[in-house]
DNA sequence: CACCTATATACAACTAGACAAATCTTATCC
DNA sequence: GGATAAGATTTGTCTAGTTGTATATAGGTG
């Protein structure tokens, strides 16, 4: 973190006054011109460090007006279908995923009674992290039962969605039953995947979808980094 | 003198011209490319001439922009008042300052303490440069309590003194009730505006400003440039 | 051999200036 | 008061020049 360029560490220095809230969300911030004499730097090195707080969605720019700070970094819905790829889509960005680990194992005391399937039986266990626009806010891991979906673990492979692979064994639609929030601090693991320090907020989720008829099918925590998800729970 | 290589001929050679005068405090020496057709050598020779200068703080450079001699270094002294302007008016320097940010902003934990104010007050922060004839000599920034002192920010853009804006404010006269003096490295960001190098090393003190009565007024840090700056403590 | 001096080349980071395009501000007219 | 036009601001784009850094090569010296 020492030898960084210049623009870098404007564009750090200006990401931690967002975050701190000393420039509001929504606001505007200093023209360029402002922010070059601040620094002391050319307004191209400015606008160097601005368009990588662009690329990252903290600001964005409006020629002839200014640049303002957005209004949330990424907006992450919770409803009764809440669908990775489906919800940063429609916050306009590109989502994809990366698998970490993808086995079979005994399912926990907390998944079994979670899930409503015996305890030690056998469960999928898909753990990944979660990109908007190539940038890491999350890290999830779910649990499915094994002999209800015996295939899946094929499917996920194959089709890095697991919205999709549920449709390939019969099940079209899922319902978010439950949500639970809590704030924990990032291990030093978990900041290293999500890019950010150890002990920076994160948001827990743990979740439990089921289908049509109320029977669970999908266990999980996820963890949002703080600085890039707000999760909105509009109707 | 005799067996002297070549890059040692050109920057003896140029620190004549720079003690003679014949290359002006402040002024801009030719560039490099330059520098390597006029005395017949290749760019590198003359680079390292000219670093052998900049370690004797005779010039100094920044990217993009070109080589510049460097001015004398000062001297501030610290004691119970401790005035920007008359320090180095007595020195018989001209000073200015520039501003950087002036805003609002809660108080860190520390500044709090220091100012004997609620956890989360607001708190002026200002900050900015110090220079000495037109040379950058010290990165500053204070919080001021904004209850006590609701129109100083207003005060200090007009007047461009903290002393004169504490006037304002009914503060005919402050003391010096501490400081604290340690040394650091300069990061990127402070190094471009002292025209200095990263890792250079500065004079950060850490001062605390009272009233007659000992009330806390200022808190700040001021991080000289150790090229540019000797602290001085006589009596 | 290891180390310093010096050359040569290429690229990255930053500055400098100019101009265009979009927007905001202000004066003016009706 | 509202519409319009002129001017000032502000971001977007482009070209050119300067210092910083990295790599490769070769000769001289202790």
């Amino acid at each position: 973190m020492k030898n960084q360029t210049l623009w870098q560490g404007i564009a750090s220095d200006l990401e931690n006054e967002i975050v701190a809230g000393s420039l509001a969300r929504g606001s505007r911030l200093p023209t360029e011109s402002m922010l070059s004499q601040r620094y002391g730097v050319n307004r191209h090195t400015i606008r160097k460090a601005l368009s990588h707080l662009a690329e990252k969605s903290l600001i964005w720019s409006k020629r002839g007006s200014g640049v303002f700070v957005m209004q949330k970094p990424t907006i992450y819905s919770m409803g009764e279908r809440v669908r990775f790829s489906q919800n940063l889509l429609d916050a306009g960005r590109t989502p994809s995923r990366q698998k970490l680990s993808l086995s079979q194992r005994l399912a926990t005391h907390e998944e079994a009674s979670s899930l409503k399937i015996k305890k030690n039986s056998k469960v999928h266990h898909y753990e990944g992290i979660s990109f908007a626009d190539d940038e890491p806010i999350a890290l999830f891991h779910s649990v499915f039962c094994s002999k209800r979906f015996p295939a899946l673990d094929k499917y996920i492979e194959d089709l890095q969605s697991v919205t999709q692979a549920l449709k390939k064994c019969g099940v079209n639609d899922y319902i978010r039953a439950s949500t639970y929030v809590s704030a924990v601090a990032a291990s030093s693991l978990q900041a290293n995947h999500l890019r950010i320090k150890p002990n920076d907020p994160l948001l827990c989720t743990t979740s439990l979808n089921t289908d049509q008829s109320g029977t669970p099918i999908e266990f999980g925590r996820t963890y949002f980094s703080g600085k890039h998800v707000t999760l909105s729970y509009e109707a």
